[in-house]
DNA sequence: AACTATTTATAAGA
DNA sequence: TTCTTATAAATAGTT
């Protein structure tokens, strides 16, 4: 837009794309905030840069976007696990991630692993050190049973459609011998 | 924007909010698509309507949004952990939400919470909905950490605070009686 | 869904 | 970086 269309690719000169980054990224904020605003919906924008990690979060004051930010990424879980509930959509997409899911198959080894984590502070407060690497050892634990469920569903999901399979054939079977009866019945009328 | 220029406040008419949510809510994730392709970030949009709950996404294929946006949420994660570190802003914003948090303050609570789950399940192998609901207790064990650490991190800065107050008062004294001897110095001249 | 009169956003240039 | 301006896009109200 402005004085040129410009072509939808990424911009190679690296002066451009920063003050293009800059400005573009800053209407996109302003955008998020009037539809939050007029429609009374709630948003979260978050952009990473290619170098650094900026982020931008919209909807609600910025003094609070840390756990606003964390709300709507709750209500998104939620979301997703109530979509992969009534399609079975979105489960094809996560197969390049379950290869790299190899830890905690069973029930035992995921309860080793947090109480091993847990056992390494004895004390019965934890320091902001110890909150932190805890929260690292639970998001990912998070991510494995994630990914395991993600796994499991698609187990069932190849199960019921073989099965589903079966049926159509020993239905087709079924109409073929239906069929025949009455091929027959009608030569002997 | 178009035939008259709109108040920036909720669209009280049904209809009309229903419909510029639906245009802006579209022209949102174009606007979010393109600095995506532009500027080579990644950029995720998460809109939540008033009465259900929607999402967008973007950036990157919709059939691995979930992974994408899973991905996008990890290095959130991770800036705010970094931001904090750096700097005590956004500690403030944490406050009501801190209230809510009585449970897990030692490290043995958060073990006995974790242990007395996963023993409901003695098989080796957990059922989808088994993980759904571990991944639930996760969720909220995480939060829990989370909160926890802000809570820490609160109680640190103000005895930092405190500290600091204290050093500027003695400075000031110091200085006082400083400004004595000085005066005290030029009578004895 | 389409159509436009307007308002916004923004690319390039200063 | 910030401002200016010509032009491209977005969109509010209408049909």
């Amino acid at each position: 837009m402005g004085r040129r269309k410009l072509e939808m690719k990424r911009i190679e000169d690296k002066n451009s794309r920063q003050v293009t980054f800059s400005k573009r990224r800053t209407g996109l904020i302003k955008k998020a905030r009037q539809l939050s605003v007029l429609c009374d919906v709630d948003i979260a924008v978050l952009v990473f840069s290619a170098h650094g990690k900026l982020y931008e979060s919209c909807s609600g004051t910025s003094s609070n976007s840390h756990c606003f930010v964390e709300n709507i990424l709750s209500r998104y879980r939620k979301s997703c696990i109530e979509a992969g509930e009534r399609t079975n959509n979105g489960a094809g997409g996560d197969l390049e991630v379950l290869s790299q899911c190899t830890k905690f198959r069973t029930c035992k080894e995921l309860l080793q692993m947090v109480d091993g984590l847990v056992e390494e502070n004895n004390s019965e407060e934890l320091s902001v050190t110890d909150m932190m690497d805890l929260e690292q050892e639970l998001d990912a634990a998070l991510v494995q049973t994630r990914l395991r469920k993600t796994q499991l569903m698609m187990e069932y999901i190849s199960t019921i459609q073989e099965e589903e399979k079966k049926l159509t054939a020993d239905k087709e079977e079924l109409e073929k011998q239906d069929k025949v009866a009455h091929v027959n019945l009608s030569i002997n009328m």
